[in-house]
DNA sequence: AAGCTGGGCTGACGTGGATCAGTGCAAAGC
DNA sequence: GCTTTGCACTGATCCACGTCAGCCCAGCTT
């Protein structure tokens, strides 16, 4: 019951007390349900609450005036989604589940009697804001700064390491549901090329992305060729131990 | 003594009590000098403390392993800078002076105690941490998916906004010590290409930058051609009035 | 006075990735 | 069974930007 997914991640940076882990364990009970492809937030909702993802993969995305859209980021289980948006008033996005979605809500509430009850859990709370934020600055560079090849590459890589800490994947692969289209609005491409580098990935001997299925060829070669390094994802270890 | 530009920007957003001004105050009061060019941070540097922008421009950036570099974000008098690096133990991005920087050191300590003694003080941190988080997902918006000229015209008028926030520009224009080198490695753009869109956008009779001083010529052409909203930036006046 | 440096600025040319306009296939719906 | 829909995949063509290679000017050095 104490192995939720945001449990375990948390866990991997702050040592939580038994006190903790029963309020992360009292909101994962709490669970909705939510369908494929139908917003559970858009852009500009107001009074808008937090959740946390337990099972499923969701995306937050902007569309652009010329009609075209970015994906900012995808949330897997042990994710927060929407926490930007409780100090901000108004959600300055959109969030739509890419499969089917499991997601307790957190409301400013909850996140209030957290900050003033549980502060070791507080501070991992905090450290996930973190680390989701240095994840948005690693994205902005590989859209700045990288070609698409390495900037495919690294999305692959830094998805997989983040799946491996909530139980959902190994360095040899994991199971992906994301469809080149969408991969294309993440990555700022066109799908037309992103399906061209995923080729020249997988011929190169690098990775495979075919059925749903992402499996490493050859990780550290990948690793290489992305410039990945994981460094900013921050697993050093539980502070506190 | 009251008018540090942090308070000016978070008194925009929580009306701030006799003591979180003080607070405050006592921060704006301790500044140190940075000059130009010399990088306050580097990327991987421990136990980092984070900075209060007192007077001048600074920028945060990555390098990539191609030897380009990315520039994440400018932080202008009454920003935050390194917030991040505090709870992720190590920097994630390198921080660099733009001109001769005042800035004020908040060690974990500081924020600590603010957290514990000045609640309203705390959500204002918390919220402007939100800001920043929402201005980076507008510049990856922008990369992955506006051309240069859009970009670069978001770019002059999320500037002007915050500047105008703390008393440094107004709806005309702006002092700007940025070099179109500068511009380019924030954009995601060359230098040369920068040039040339800031002269298309000039000879289109929309923004001038010229001398270090941004003068907007058609204030409201620009904000349509650039699809500006400056809701995510969220000056709806302050809580808890 | 001569040289150097750091901007801004420019034309010619090259290219990474977008766009267009398809094909093929498997699963779902009627 | 036939049609529709969604996704993977492809070749041909185009163009937004990058790269290269320079010029010019102002402000510093020596």
């Amino acid at each position: 019951m104490f192995d939720s997914p945001i449990a375990r991640k948390l866990s991997a940076f702050v040592a939580l007390s038994e006190e903790d882990l029963t309020v992360l364990s009292d909101l994962h009970d709490r669970r909705r349900q939510f369908a494929a492809g139908r917003d559970m937030v858009h852009e500009g909702q107001k009074r808008q609450s937090a959740f946390i993802v337990a099972k499923g993969w969701v995306c937050s995305y902007k569309n652009t005036a010329n009609g075209s859209r970015q994906i900012v980021g995808f949330q897997i289980p042990g994710d927060f989604l929407g926490l930007r948006s409780v100090l901000l008033r108004t959600s300055d996005h959109n969030i739509e589940p890419v499969t089917a979605v499991e997601a307790s809500e957190v409301t400013t509430d909850d996140l209030l009697e957290i900050f003033d009850r549980t502060p070791r859990l507080s501070t991992a709370v905090l450290w996930a804001a973190s680390r989701d934020e240095a994840m948005l600055v690693e994205h902005l560079v590989g859209i700045g700064r990288r070609n698409a090849a390495e900037r495919t590459a690294h999305f692959l890589l830094e998805t997989a390491a983040r799946l491996k800490l909530v139980g959902l994947g190994t360095m040899a692969g994991f199971a992906c549901p994301l469809s080149q289209y969408l991969l294309a609005d993440a990555l700022g491409l066109s799908s037309v090329h992103v399906n061209r580098v995923l080729r020249e990935l997988r011929e190169a001997g690098l990775v495979t992305f075919q059925n749903g299925q992402v499996t490493f060829d050859d990780f550290d070669g990948l690793a290489t060729f992305a410039d990945f390094d994981r460094a900013y994802l921050d697993h050093d270890g539980p502070l506190f131990k």
